[in-house]
DNA sequence: CCGATATTTCAGAAATTCCTGAAATGTCGG
DNA sequence: CCGACATTTCAGGAATTTCTGAAATATCGG
């Protein structure tokens, strides 16, 4: 791996920390790469700056392409493919939250349900199911709040988490306001 | 394994999912049948009831013990240890997310904080920098956001989530309020 | 259709992670 | 301190995941 410095460090942290995140050594390290260079890399390149086989540079691409992660860009004149990573940090950690729940989240929701239209047997199977249902409601409220959230655009979302948990503060006053906003701006009371 | 087949389901689906949650199958699956059952379970009758070795469920245990996923229940005039899991779902979820930011989030923090601090040598480096103060602030602001978020208690936890994105409609109207209720509320006009 | 180049597939080697049984260690009442 | 029981440690085998090189497949200009 012959890297600048900089590049060299980050790439390899990534490399560390895809085991946590449950990717492989090398797509972390692909990932890194493609994200902070200037232009789209083809897989050779990306060969001869990790260092790594040729077949696994292309596994590692596949796999970041299905988490939208990597995308591919077309250079004119060039036959192979060149990649990218999304730009906007805020649209990579919207679709992060997407893959991950859809890989974590959406399977135990849905053995939750089937399990919990069972009747149970005894007294345990009885307790057992009152539990899953208090866990499929704790996820079903996180991902109604999360699909309310997702398609806020970056600007909104920034400053959605920018106030924070002072939204609740101003819950507080909410009552006491809200049919005075209805009053004077009918618009935004529809919406709220 | 003999559990009654609900149990048994919810066990073993805790164990597939394991893997993409960065544990093993067994501590998933000690994890989801302490979940269920509804006493404190000791050593011996996890070994049983999941037919595994003692010594896996005894580092199973260290683990979820690590997470914050498993407590200790003394029982009186019993020398073994019992386990069972925190019994309010939202409380396991602030443990998950805690324990989730200290392994995965905080150690990218830290590099990434640590490079920024680096000069570039050169334009490409420059470039790669630039990319990472970027992800960086994303980072910085998602955790400030979570510190200010955490400490809630459950019921607000529960409201805020149940408010979602609507709450971004109801900050078009702050503005036009917010000097309305700095005069009525002065306490809460301080914090938005 | 051919030859050149690019990419993917895939069997098995390499690396890593998980699990077990045996031994070591810890803890208690007496 | 001893003996009975409970738990932990850990070396190495088992299982799983990752990675590679070779072969197969795909794509293009001519």
């Amino acid at each position: 791996m012959k890297l600048p410095p900089l590049v060299q460090a980050f790439v390899l942290h990534f490399g560390e920390m895809g085991s946590r995140w449950g990717i492989n050594r090398t797509v972390g390290q692909i990932y890194a790469l493609l994200y902070v260079s200037p232009d789209p890399l083809n897989a050779e390149q990306i060969v001869e700056a990790l260092g790594v086989s040729r077949s696994n540079v292309s596994m590692g691409l596949k796999e970041l392409q299905a988490w939208n992660l990597a995308i591919p860009k077309h250079i004119p004149d060039d036959r192979r493919d060149h990649f990218t990573t999304p730009d906007d940090v805020w649209q990579i950690l919207r679709t992060l939250a997407e893959e991950r729940k859809k890989r974590e989240v959406d399977p135990t929701l849905s053995v939750l349900r089937e399990l919990l239209m069972q009747t149970p047997g005894n007294a345990e199977e009885r307790h057992a199911q009152q539990r899953m249902a208090e866990m499929h409601g704790l996820i079903e409220q996180l991902t109604t709040w999360y699909d309310d959230v997702k398609r806020l655009e970056t600007e909104r979302l920034a400053s959605l988490l920018a106030l924070g948990a002072r939204v609740t503060r101003l819950l507080e006053a909410k009552d006491k306001v809200v049919g005075l906003v209805r009053g004077r701006t009918p618009a935004s009371a529809r919406e709220s």
